[in-house]
DNA sequence: TTGAAATTTGGGAGCGCTCCCATAGAATCA
DNA sequence: TGATTCTATGGGAGCGCTCCCAAATTTCAA
């Protein structure tokens, strides 16, 4: 049976109320008091009843982290434990909770909308951007704060995302500078935006190097290393002589399939991934590919949520996150002149 | 501005003890009655607000994850997302909440029994069991229902396990009946009940072959596949014909070694696995290991202790899930005998 | 038709906290 | 020294729900 501020107050002989403004470090109790409350409380090991708390002043000091449907089946990415790793460690300096939603089947998107209105969480991280995600509009109305990762495509609302583009540009414009003439790519699902806008990046690229877009040089991968795999097989019977993927697992099943095709990964097809997971650097030949700080995303995204909740922000954030690109084995970078 | 029970009852002119009646689909309440607010409700999403549910019921329908400090670092390993996939369906379907925490400083490891006592969760699982870990104790103390993955080695508590040892000790036969002389183990944390357990396992196979144990066949590789890879560095001077890893991550680490030093596999050296995570029926060669099946282990943990915690239950819950070695191509099975 | 039993409904109390207002006491000033 | 201001503390009200008991209504049997 847990104490309450009852219990402390009479144990340490002051009101309820002044072992409340004890806990909540209210500047006005007279040192003295605040000691004699204190030693009470750590003696006992006092924690006050969240509960009560979330009841008497609306907030729960909880934020919630929704992976999406169609994301969530490709869990086994690192990337999304990586980018929880930082969300729990930002909340844990702010003591505030996490709690996790991993939005599954079509019933369950129904329900989180409403999940969000019965008060348990203060906020919401909404991991991975679809394009129409319905959950941004019902979060939009019901004037939770929340903030995205990944821009919305048309919605003015917080937001943290890396230049997908310009990182997918950059990424591809690597290929062409090295001489690479059929350059094609595996996209990520278009139906989230970070897919979207890394395949504008490689379009752009082309463009930049006056290159005809072949639509044959272009197959989904769906973010997968399954995916990658099956796109990559689809893509070399065009005879491409280099690849982007639109994030490292979809790359690593593309290497499989070049492996499999007897091909030499870089000298008869280059690959170059996109995320930089931790066991990029590890393949054989390592990974070229685009780092993001997908835990330091977690991290600030989780930041400036809290922010937002405790300031009021009415203003939107919107952050972009740098990312950088790694040049191993896999582009032949070292290899070509 | 969420309305209330009160504003409900008001709109379907009843009281709010009906509604709330309707709300938990208390029998006795005339049908009649029970359509007409079930009508008000939903034209109007209403959504009782779970904060004040929690205050009058002491019950939050949320149940903890905690990844304990040790295990959360290798968080890159898919086992742990999968396995939250599996709590998190469970608990979609019992209408719960998961509260997730990653304990990571020691400093957070002292926050958490406190947390529990704040009264935010109805009951805790813990992923993945240290031999000496000080929060079990705590939850012990803290009467609070929870549920173990991986057997405690010396309180009686509930817990969800396979057979670590027997699984072990079978994968470890399996390369012995295929007449291999030098079986090497790559262990995992020691500190870690899983790794102890699988290292007796493959203690006992060799016993069970009148086999010297031969200490510098045994390398530690802490369940990542940094450390796979090390510890297969140290063992290769010591000519293994075969290895033993305590992790798939760890065999990965071991092979990427075992290429390196250019040998073949299974031919010079034959990898065997434990966990059989998706990634491991593409490796090259495919990867032999031993399967859990990790997300049934997270939907059965987050069900017994929603059964425990709903029914009042006090003996102590004890389940072990099957494993199944699957054999592919890395242990030589096919190409031997 | 009446009374008793069963069914349905209403309202008070209370969960443990915060917030606000009131009050007691200390400090300051003329 | 008394009037005035500050400071520190106490206690009531209320957050939105559930639970329990009592009241109202209906049902049923004699």
């Amino acid at each position: 049976m847990p104490l309450t501020l009852e219990d402390i107050a009479r144990l340490s002989d002051v009101s309820r109320s002044t072992v409340s403004r004890v806990i909540n470090s209210d500047a006005k109790v007279k040192e003295e008091t605040r000691l004699k409350v204190l030693k009470v409380i750590q003696s006992i090991d006092f924690q006050p009843n969240l509960a009560a708390r979330g009841l008497a002043t609306g907030r729960t000091n909880v934020i919630g982290v929704i992976i999406p449907a169609r994301v969530s089946v490709i869990f086994a990415d690192p990337y999304f434990p990586v980018f929880l790793q930082g969300v729990s460690s930002a909340c844990n300096n702010r003591t505030y909770s996490v709690m996790l939603w991993l939005a599954e089947p079509d019933y369950e998107r129904r329900m989180i909308p409403r999940i969000l209105h019965n008060g348990l969480v203060d906020g919401v991280v909404v991991a991975s951007t679809l394009m129409d995600d319905p959950i941004v509009k019902s979060l939009f109305e019901s004037k939770m704060p929340f903030i995205l990762i990944g821009r919305h495509p048309s919605m003015d609302v917080n937001f943290l995302d890396v230049d997908n583009l310009q990182a997918a540009r950059k990424a591809t414009l690597h290929l062409l500078r090295l001489g690479y003439k059929r350059v094609a790519t595996i996209t990520g699902s278009q139906d989230q935006v970070a897919g979207f806008d890394r395949y504008q990046g490689y379009l752009n690229a082309l463009q930049d190097y006056d290159r005809t877009i072949r639509p044959e040089l272009v197959a989904d991968g769906d973010f997968t290393e399954e995916g990658g795999y099956h796109a990559m097989a689809r893509l070399l019977p065009q005879k491409p002589d280099a690849v982007f993927a639109a994030s490292d697992m979809t790359a690593y099943g593309a290497m499989r399939a070049i492996h499999e095709a007897n091909l030499r990964i870089p000298e008869d097809v280059a690959v170059v991934g996109f995320d930089d997971i931790p066991a990029s650097a590890r393949t054989t030949p390592a990974l070229t590919t685009v780092r993001q700080p997908v835990q330091q995303m977690g991290s600030k995204a989780a930041e400036v949520l809290i922010n937002v909740i405790e300031n009021d922000i009415t203003a939107t954030q919107k952050l972009i996150m740098d990312t950088e690109l790694v040049v191993r084995e896999s582009c032949g970078a070292s290899k070509r002149r």
